[in-house]
DNA sequence: TTGAAAGCGCTAACAT
DNA sequence: ATGTTAGCGCTTTCAA
C-alpha cells in the first residue's frame, strides 16, 4: 500500500534497481529509457523493481553523459544603462504588461508534455548578459527564448556569436543569423485602420510604440499605408513607450493637437486602456465620440471600459512555435538554418470601436 | 583581441585549464570555486589559463558529486478536477492577475547574485503534481516555492510526505510542518475598515474572496471586526474568486442589496476594478458617492480611475522572503524547522477613497 | 537480448 | 600549498 520512497540523501540508484530486478545497469537503463530488444518478462521484473525502490533517475548524472541539459532558459533581455538607479525593478515593470505572461504561458504549455520547464532570466545590464551566456556555456540550459524590450538590445548577438542556440521573439532590429517569429505587425495596423473608416471616423489619429522598434515602426507604417490610401495623406503621430503612463500622455497631446477627433489607433492595449482613461476624463463617449482600437488582445483589452476593441496577436501560439524552433536547433547543433515564422494578427471587435 | 571559445562540443575542461596553467585538475578547481591555500602566483597563472581556454563549469558534473541543483522550482499549484476541459490555459489565467508576476519578480530578484534562476512550473491536474514530485526528486531543482490558488490544494502535502524541501506562500488551511510566509490579512482589513469609516462612510459593504481561502476568511473577519466594534454589527457581504469578472457580478449584488451604500472594501484590487466598473455604470461617483478601497497593491492599482486606495501586501519581499527560507531548509536538510514569516500591511491612499 | 566496462567533468578526501 | 585518486550515477560502445 505505501511505497517506500527513500530520503534525497540514500536516494536508490541504478545499482540498486538492477540488483532487486536481478539485471545489470545497463539493462534497467534501456527500460528505462524505452529502448526495445529488451524482454517483455524482464522489462516487467525492472518496472516492478523500479517502483519497490522508488527509483528516479538522477538528473546530473544522465546529462554529464548525454550532455543535455533537457532545459531552455527563457529570457526577457532589456538594455538599460549601467546607471540606470532602479534596475532593481526590471522584473517587475516587465510583468506589469500581461504580455510578457502570455508568453511564458505559451512557452511552458509546449514544454509541458515534454516534462520541461522554463528556467526564467531576466537581463538588464552587461552583466546580465554575461551570466546568461555563462548560464548556457555551462550547459545549465541547451538554448535560449529571447524577448527583447529594447531594440537596441545586445543579448541575440552576444548569443550569436558563441554559437548558442537561440531564438527570438521579433525580427532583430540588425539582421542576425537567428530564427525567430513575429507578427505581420503592418496586416494588423491595416485591419485597425480600415475597422476605424469603416465604422465611419474621420479624423483619426495613432498613438505609435517606440519607434526604434521594428514592431513600433510598422504598425505605423500599416497604418499610414491604409490612410494614405483612403485620402488621408496626413494623420497625427504620438509616440508611446508601450506602457500606460505613455498612453496617457500621448492622448493628451493628441488631444491637443486635435480636439475633434473621432478615432485612434493605440499600438497596444495597455496604452489603448491609459488613452481610454484620458478620453473619458476629457468627456469624450467611447466609442460616440472617439472610437479606440488596440493591439495585442492582451488581458486588458476585456477588462477595459467599455471592453477593447483590439488586434489580436496570437502571443502563446507564438511562443510556442519559438520553443519549436529552439528543440529543433538545439537537436541540430548546426545543422538548422535560421527560419521566420510570421503570425497573422484578427481583428476583435468589441465595444470600443 | 578576440578570446577563443569553442563551440560547446569540444568546450574546454578542468583538464585543460590545468594543462595550460600548468597545475593539477584540482587546484584549478580550488581557485575557480574559491577555496583559499592557493599561492597567489598560481591563482593568477590559473585565471589567465581560464581566459585563454574559455573555460567554463559543466554544471551536470558538479551537480552529481556536489548532489545539488543550485535550482529552485517555482511553482503555481491549482487544483482542479482532472476533468475540467479547459484546463490548458491556467497558465494564462494565472498572469491575469499582476499578483503572481511580483511573485516572480521578488523571486528571480533574490536569487540573481547567487547566479542562480527559478524554473517555473505550473500544475493543476494530478499527473501535473506527480511531475512536480518527480522534477525534484531526480535533483533537478533543490527544492519548491509553491503558491496555491486553491485552499485545498494537495501539493504541499506531497512534498511534506516526500520529504522534499519546500516553503509555501500562505498558510496552508489544513497544518503542514512547512515553512511559509504570510501576510497579517486581519490587520490589513481592518486598516481599509477605519480608513472607510474615517472619511465618513456609514453604509459600508464587502467583497470578500474565496472563502475556503484563509485569506479570504481573515480579510473578511478583520473588517468585520473593525466594523462590529464601531456599532456596526451586519456588512453586506458578497464573495467573489479575486477575479474581474467576480467582482463586478459581486458589486452588481451588493448594490441591489442597498443601494445606498457608500463604501465597499474588496479583498483584492483585480475585483476592487471590476467593481468600480459596475459602480461607475451605475451613476455613482468615487469617491463622493461610493468610497473604494481594494487590496494587494497591484499594478492595476494605480493603473484604475480613479487610481484606488488600496492595502499594500509586500509582495516581492514576501518571495523573496520564501526563497530565503526555502534556502535554509536546503543547506540543512531536515535540521531547519519550520517557519512562518508575518508581513505587515500598509495602507496606501490614493484616490478611490 | 544482455552484461561488462569505460568514461562524462567535476569535487573532496587523503597524502605529500 | 599542491597533487593523486576515488568516485558521483548514468549511458553507451563493445563483446558475448
Amino acid at each position: 500500500m505505501s511505497r517506500e520512497i527513500r530520503a534525497a540523501a540514500g536516494a536508490p540508484t541504478l545499482e540498486d534497481v538492477a540488483r532487486a530486478a536481478g539485471v545489470s545497469r545497463a539493462t534497467v537503463s534501456r527500460v528505462i529509457n524505452g529502448i526495445r530488444n529488451v524482454d517483455p518478462a524482464i522489462q516487467e521484473a525492472v518496472k516492478q523493481a523500479v517502483e519497490a525502490t522508488g527509483y528516479a533517475p538522477n538528473r546530473a548524472a544522465r546529462s554529464l553523459v548525454t550532455r543535455r541539459a533537457e532545459t531552455i532558459a527563457l529570457v526577457v533581455s532589456g538594455a538599460a544603462d549601467d546607471s540606470e538607479p532602479e534596475r532593481s525593478a526590471f522584473a517587475g515593470r516587465v510583468f506589469a504588461d500581461p504580455f510578457f505572461g502570455r508568453v511564458v504561458a505559451g512557452v511552458a504549455e509546449f514544454l509541458r508534455p515534454r516534462s520541461m520547464y522554463p528556467v526564467l532570466m531576466f537581463a538588464e545590464t552587461p552583466a546580465d548578459r554575461e551570466q546568461v551566456v555563462s548560464y548556457l556555456r555551462q550547459g545549465s540550459a541547451d538554448g535560449a527564448l529571447i524577448v527583447s524590450t529594447h531594440a537596441d538590445d545586445p543579448l541575440p548577438a552576444l548569443l550569436a556569436s558563441a554559437g548558442l542556440p537561440a531564438v527570438l521573439f521579433a525580427r532583430p532590429s540588425t539582421p542576425l543569423p537567428m530564427s525567430y517569429v513575429d507578427l505581420a505587425h503592418r496586416d494588423g495596423a491595416r485591419l485597425a485602420a480600415e475597422h476605424l473608416l469603416a465604422r465611419g471616423c474621420r479624423r483619426i489619429a495613432t498613438i505609435t510604440g517606440p519607434l526604434d522598434l521594428p514592431a513600433g515602426q510598422e504598425r505605423l507604417a500599416g497604418f499610414r499605408d491604409v490612410m494614405a490610401r483612403n485620402g488621408f495623406p496626413h494623420v497625427p503621430v504620438a509616440e508611446g513607450a508601450f506602457d500606460q503612463e505613455s498612453g496617457e500622455a500621448a492622448m493628451d497631446r493628441l488631444l491637443t493637437e486635435d480636439p475633434d477627433l473621432d478615432g485612434v489607433f493605440v499600438a497596444n492595449d495597455v496604452m489603448a486602456q491609459g488613452a481610454c482613461h484620458v478620453l473619458r476624463e476629457r468627456g469624450r463617449r467611447i466609442p460616440e465620440d472617439v472610437a479606440v482600437v488596440g493591439f495585442d488582445d492582451s488581458a486588458v483589452a476585456p477588462a477595459c471600459r467599455p471592453p477593447l476593441t483590439t488586434v489580436r496577436q496570437p502571443v502563446e501560439e507564438m511562443a510556442a512555435e519559438m520553443a519549436r524552433l529552439l528543440q529543433n536547433h538545439i537537436e541540430q547543433p548546426g545543422r538548422a538554418e535560421a527560419l521566420s515564422v510570421i503570425f497573422e494578427p484578427e481583428l476583435v471587435v468589441r465595444e470600443s470601436a
